[in-house]
RNA sequence: GGCGCUUUCGUCUAGCGGCUAGGACACAUGCCUCUCACGCAUGGAACACGGGUUCGAUUCCCGUAGGCGCUACCA
């Protein structure tokens, strides 16, 4: 049994793009995967046809070749347990129920919707819930109170049925979760689970999700802990079906909780709060909406990969800019949290930045230009990297709810804000701007006039040459003419370092500023 | 309501009977400085509560309270 090698699954619903929760889950699966040597399957659960959503699967394949994981088999993959989309399993998911009924581990229900409702709310009347168990089974239609004449007759003449998976009461029912330890659930409080439905002729989540993982000789079953209250109805499912002893080993996952207030991460708190629920924009096909993801928004794929490993295990050392490798090595399952992790974007920037910081100024370059475009300026990669050089250390101002904030700048698209003057000459200075004010005194446009002399007179434009003559000129003259020449050059009290951005701009572009400076702040 | 899981700084977490309870994000201050910064340094900040067990509990057990999840012919 511990001999076999190990093959995890990942098998998401296709109604609609994937929660950036779903995609821990099947992070954690593949370093898993990858850490034993073992096999990493893509399943297709799409048995409740009335929640599909088309583009949804190409949205979640498209999510991991951005994101760098890999399957080994599955949905696109190929391999030897296929179809791996459930929808194309039906005929052998017959079978298996059909050896459940057979077997006496299941039964024929034949209520209608009305009845159930009927029953509950009766119920409810009287501040109880209706369970369909073996307290209340007796009373309803089913194969079990009806003869087996009538129950035969009803399923010839093709009254709509589904088959519900018989549970004896008063068990105990121990999971063995790898996370959690032992979880023991009594098998009275659950319910007789509908295993077939009736609508569309399908199976459940439950028999198909047993079934398929028993088929593709699945060896352990990573997933959020929602699942966590059904896992003993699966352990006895694999127990009906006589499968325990291969019966995979279990680790449900603590949930992704909202950055502030109670319950879990939804779609609307990345709305509210401004950062990506969705890995990949997503486009609602019904509604049109539009929902932000991750790479369009400008997150790094390492850098995201990174944040979401971390949220709800770590390796237990200083370390926390981990590379895909590092994670695949250090990985362990018993070293995931138990409690459910609040999910904080905030650090997200953080991780978005080191990993951004840690890529040549030129390989921001094509992002920052295309950035550039769509502001209507046009320039060169070079001139873009230069840019970045010079700006990436600086902060942008965001919001928050609490109101604007200050932040490192996380994102290329964050240099914007803070570069228009590199490309565009002040045309106009504030009265009211404190940094003029106080830097542009009514000697200033004269050490303007004499700093233009002097930088007309350089040929060697570059930083070098520009600090050889002018750090002499201001040496001999006493006169400290950064802040100034920055109100000419900028407009403002923000920038980089001075003869960087001369440098960028170039002698004619500097003069010609220095000089509408000098006319435009006469005073 | 029932059942289950869970509880260390604001947040993510380290800790697996004896520690000045560590790190990171965020926050504050100082240094640096040609603006805003980066960087560097420093600082504030936590074991939910009550019982046990023990020479000794953040750590083990039991309660209480809080949080989260499940309670569909959805996954």
């Amino acid at each position: 049994m511990n001999s076999m090698k190990v093959r995890v699954r990942f098998a998401p619903s296709p109604t609609g793009p994937l929660h950036i929760g779903g995609v821990r889950t099947a992070l954690y699966n593949y370093l898993f995967a990858r850490q034993h040597g073992g096999d990493f399957i893509f399943r297709i659960e799409d048995t409740d046809r009335t929640r599909f959503v088309p583009g949804a699967e190409e949205y979640i394949l498209e999510t991991f070749r951005w994101l760098g994981i890999q399957f080994d088999e599955g949905v696109s993959f190929g391999g030897d347990h296929g179809p791996y989309r459930q929808s194309e399993r039906k005929e052998l998911y017959k079978v298996y129920v059909q050896q459940l009924l057979d077997q006496g581990w299941a039964y024929y229900a034949f209520d209608t919707a009305e009845e159930l409702n009927a029953r509950r709310e009766e119920a409810e009347a009287q501040g109880e819930k209706f369970q369909y168990d073996a307290s209340t089974r007796s009373q309803m239609r089913n194969s079990l109170t009806l003869a087996q004449e009538e129950t035969e007759r009803l399923l010839q003449e093709g009254h709509p049925y589904v088959v519900r998976f018989l549970i004896q009461p008063g068990e105990d029912v121990h999971v063995d979760d790898i996370i959690r330890g032992d979880v023991c659930i009594n098998s009275s409080i659950l319910d007789d689970k509908v295993l077939w439905k009736s609508a569309d002729q399908l199976p459940t989540y439950h028999l198909a999700n047993i079934v398929d993982d028993h088929l593709m000789e699945v060896t352990h079953v990573i997933r959020g802990e929602e699942w966590l209250p059904s896992a003993p109805l699966h352990v006895l499912l694999y127990r009906a079906f006589g499968w325990e002893d291969t019966m995979p080993r279990f680790a449900h996952l603590p949930l992704l909780l909202k950055p502030d207030g109670k319950g879990k991460l939804s779609k609307r708190d990345g709305d509210r709060l401004g950062f990506p629920v969705f890995p990949l924009e997503w486009h609602n096909p019904e509604t049109g909406e539009v929902s932000s993801g991750y790479r369009e928004s400008g997150y790094l794929p390492e850098a995201v990969i990174n944040f979401l490993a971390l949220l709800g295990w770590n390796p237990g050392g200083d370390q926390e800019i981990l590379s895909m490798d590092e994670l695949i090595e250090k990985f362990n399952l018993e070293k995931c949290s138990k409690n459910g992790a609040r999910f904080d974007y905030v650090k997200g920037f953080w991780f978005n930045r080191e990993y951004l910081l840690q890529r040549p100024d030129a390989e921001w370059a094509p992002d920052f230009v295309r950035i550039l475009a769509e502001q209507g300026i046009e320039t060169t990669e070079e001139k873009a990297a230069e840019v970045v050089s010079m700006m990436k250390a600086k902060v942008i101002e965001y919001q928050t709810k609490d109101g604007p904030k200050k932040r490192n700048i996380s994102f290329v698209r964050d240099l914007w804000p803070l570069c228009r003057f590199f490309f565009v000459a002040p045309t106009a200075f504030d009265p009211e701007d404190k940094f003029i004010r106080k830097n542009w005194k009514p000697e200033t446009a004269d050490e303007m006039r004499q700093l233009r002399d002097v930088l007309a007179t350089i040929d060697d434009f570059s930083v070098e040459g520009q600090k050889a003559v002018v750090d002499a000129w201001v040496e001999q003259s006493g006169i400290k003419p950064w802040n100034a020449w920055r109100v000419c050059l900028v407009g403002e009290g923000q920038g980089p370092d001075m003869y960087g951005l001369s440098a960028f701009l170039g002698k004619e572009e500097v003069l010609r500023r220095m000089d509408f400076a000098i006319q435009t702040l006469k005073l």
